[in-house]
DNA sequence: TTAATCTTTCAGTAATTTCTGAAACTTCAG
DNA sequence: CTGAAGTTTCAGAAATTACTGAAAGATTAA
């Protein structure tokens, strides 16, 4: 499992983003390995490869998995785990907002509605309140907006791309086209 | 300045969540509270409200005023400065996303068209450019849609969000609506 | 110019996060 | 069973990141 010195770079790099990407270095190198590599690698190669110890790839797997990002790939044969991806790149990126998502909206969204039912004490409380509806309705509507994409797949959403700017010119006409459509919540 | 109950809930939730979004709790928690507070607040009020050292409170509005989400606001007749939000919700969300994204996919964009320049040594490698180059392409399209959603900005985007499913459809149709805008790029 | 008021910087410390490696655990062949 | 081949766990060490507070730097009023 020696790195050539293109999947070292891409490695490194995968690793120093890891943690800008939600999790630490180990695991974004773990994963760039695994990713760039098309045979299944066992635990102990990355282990080997990246220079860390076993445990730490052991708990790098885990949580690689716990993201849907890395599955285990069974060798006949063989009595260690191999790891391959768990899908396509697209799939990968998918996996990766929706956790994200999970982590660094959600709970917020919980509170914010949880905040938002208290009566205000008074026009301070009110005024923050305002705010915090503000954020929700926005957080929800990110919400509902990404899940829209992630179900458009691929191909459409790269159509709908292409289109640029056209997409504001063909909102104005929408009504046209899809009556009905509209003002439904 | 003393925080109602209310207030203080959001902020420190804001902290927590501060390290998922980019900055650290002490980041998160001014950012909340300046936002929260409806009039401009100092910089000394602040490290009391939070009870952090001025120090740090220098710093942490140091650091969200180079994200652009909080700037400086000379009340006449003061000595000191006071800090309101830089815009409203949607333009503070919008700049967390810029800044997001000139940190977490530009330097691997940038990365990666390096690595796609060199000639593959080998099947291996060659196999990883392919892999890399999907990456590229993937970060690519998120980037240009996520500038085109800015510029539509918040109605428009309501609009396309309340379509929800529709979107897929209204693709389907889109080159009777508006000919000669497919295949472009 | 001086002093008062406020801000910033940064060396050192504290807190947090990550990593190691040895021990415990699992699985299976013989 | 037993032991070989592998995996996981987790306490403590190492590395990283954040925070404090004192000192240096601005700015302005008198």
């Amino acid at each position: 499992m020696k790195m050539t010195p293109l999947i070292t770079s891409a490695v490194m790099h995968f690793g120093e983003m890891g943690s800008r990407w939600g999790f630490n270095r180990t695991v974004g190198q773990i994963l760039a390995l695994i990713v760039l590599n098309d045979e299944p690698i066992s635990a102990q190669e990355i282990a080997d490869a990246l220079n860390i110890s076993r445990g730490n790839t052991s708990m790098g797997l885990k949580e690689l998995q716990s993201w849907r990002l890395v599955k285990q790939h069974l060798v006949p044969g063989e009595r260690k785990d191999f790891f391959i991806p768990a899908g396509d790149i697209w799939t990968l990126a998918n996996r990766v907002f929706e956790e994200r998502r999970k982590r660094e909206i959600d709970p917020t969204m919980s509170l914010l509605r949880d905040l938002l039912l208290d009566a205000p004490g008074n026009d301070k409380e009110a005024n923050a309140q305002h705010k915090l509806n503000e954020i929700h309705d926005l957080l929800e509507s990110v919400t509902a907006w990404s899940e829209e994409l992630q179900n458009l797949g691929p191909e459409k959403l790269n159509t709908l791309m292409k289109l640029g700017s056209g997409v504001g010119r063909m909102l104005e006409l929408k009504d046209k086209l899809l009556p009905g459509k509209n003002s439904v919540n």
